[in-house]
DNA sequence: CGGAGCATTGAAGCGTTTCAATGTAGGTGG
DNA sequence: CCACCTACATTGAAACGCTTCAATGCTCCG
């Protein structure tokens, strides 16, 4: 019982269920746990049966994508109230990629069949979900957009205006060895078109922190690089 | 009303509207409109409004992004029964994207009003459009991996081996540089790796067909290379 | 203080792109 | 029916940008 109504409560905060009333929320969480999953562990890996989706309540998951020697390719990475894993649930396959947390995480696993319910009761559920891996999508077009036609510095820049910025300054959400990833670079490449923006007086780096002096300054160096 | 019947036949058969009848069907063709669009015409431009999508009925479509320096790398490629730009409707957001016909060709246009009308009514409609938008997310992440995570060769013989086969033959949807766009290659480097192929006895290639005389002989190369 | 993990820097190597020249095929008009 | 033209494909040589590897530096935490 306190169970259940604690999961009520973790996804009442997200968009997904914003409109579920309580009745709505008891029958969801009949099918759905909560889980807590430690910094670095998995939470689902590639070849798993896809038979549910996550939604985050609190820290940081990864996507990520294991290459053919070895290399790892991060895809998205996933914060609170964002949920991940539908996009093989729907289509009845076996993950694509590892899910790994990057903090202590706590999610709550929602089963198929729960959804499927839930969507024949809720139209507005379905237009949630519907936005939410069309803006996937978007980004994902984005991404390859960035990966191919763009240098690694037009591709850092992009990144740095796409951060959420306080005044001045933004703030990488991880480690930059994952930024990189994130970027399709390799970290020393990164590293090294950081260097490059600070001698072009264009930024400043403090640790995980960047300071912005000017955006529109960054922003002429995508037209021209 | 002759109008209207010829979308609503158009439409049938295509997976997202199988289970509509003829109510539901004359309902969704007041909002529809039908489109001739000639080779190499274009359907919608980036940053036009996105206030509908489409469904191709005859034809094939191409959905390109222009980059910074007026390089074009295609996204994805559409067919009939296909549907392209709901993306960007269900995000309230313009295309970032050009889409382009391939070929001359015959496309219904569904406005965003009756589709959300529709998906009040058939949640099964809305399972139909996740799943074929989760598909797409998981291409698309694929299409990522492929780019920044495999050689030119492999990313080729990955594509060959996905393409529809009869018998031993297969054949390219349309141009080797269209083909070399969507792999993320620059032309010269397709041909280069095709010709590495069929130097290695994998392939014959004759115009636009490709002879895959044994397919396993081909996987092998993923692994290897 | 010491160690582990991440970040930086340099030098070398590799794969892909670019450019330009040549080759080939399909379609048109003389 | 052939000659031509345009679009696409191929091939070579050179250059570029990123990665790799390895060494060094930094910083946080036990």
């Amino acid at each position: 019982m306190s169970e259940t109504l604690d999961i009520g409560s973790l996804l009442k905060h997200t968009a997904l269920f914003q409109d579920f009333d309580t009745d709505d929320m008891a029958v969801l969480a009949r099918d759905c746990r909560q889980l807590r999953i430690a910094r670095h562990d998995f939470v689902f890996n590639r070849g798993d049966r896809a038979d549910g989706f996550y939604v985050v309540a609190v820290g940081a998951i990864k996507l990520v994508l294991p290459g053919p020697h070895g290399q790892r390719k991060v895809i998205e990475f996933f914060g609170p109230g964002q949920c991940f894993g539908e996009p093989f649930m729907f289509i009845n396959q076996p993950y694509a990629a590892d899910a790994q947390a990057m903090e202590d995480s706590l999610l709550v696993w929602i089963g198929k069949p729960a959804i499927d319910a839930a969507l024949d009761v809720h139209p507005h559920l379905a237009r949630q979900m519907l936005a939410g891996l069309s803006s996937r999508l978007h980004t994902l077009m984005r991404d390859i957009e960035t990966v191919k036609l763009q240098s690694a510095n037009a591709r850092l820049v992009g990144y740095l205006l796409s951060l959420p910025r306080k005044l001045d300054r933004a703030r990488f959400p991880c480690s930059k060895s994952l930024v990189a990833s994130k970027l399709g670079l390799a970290p020393a490449t990164l590293s090294r078109a950081l260097q490059q923006l600070i001698r072009d007086g264009l930024i400043l780096v403090e640790g995980r922190d960047v300071v912005i002096p000017s955006t529109t300054a960054l922003q002429r160096q995508l037209q021209s690089g």
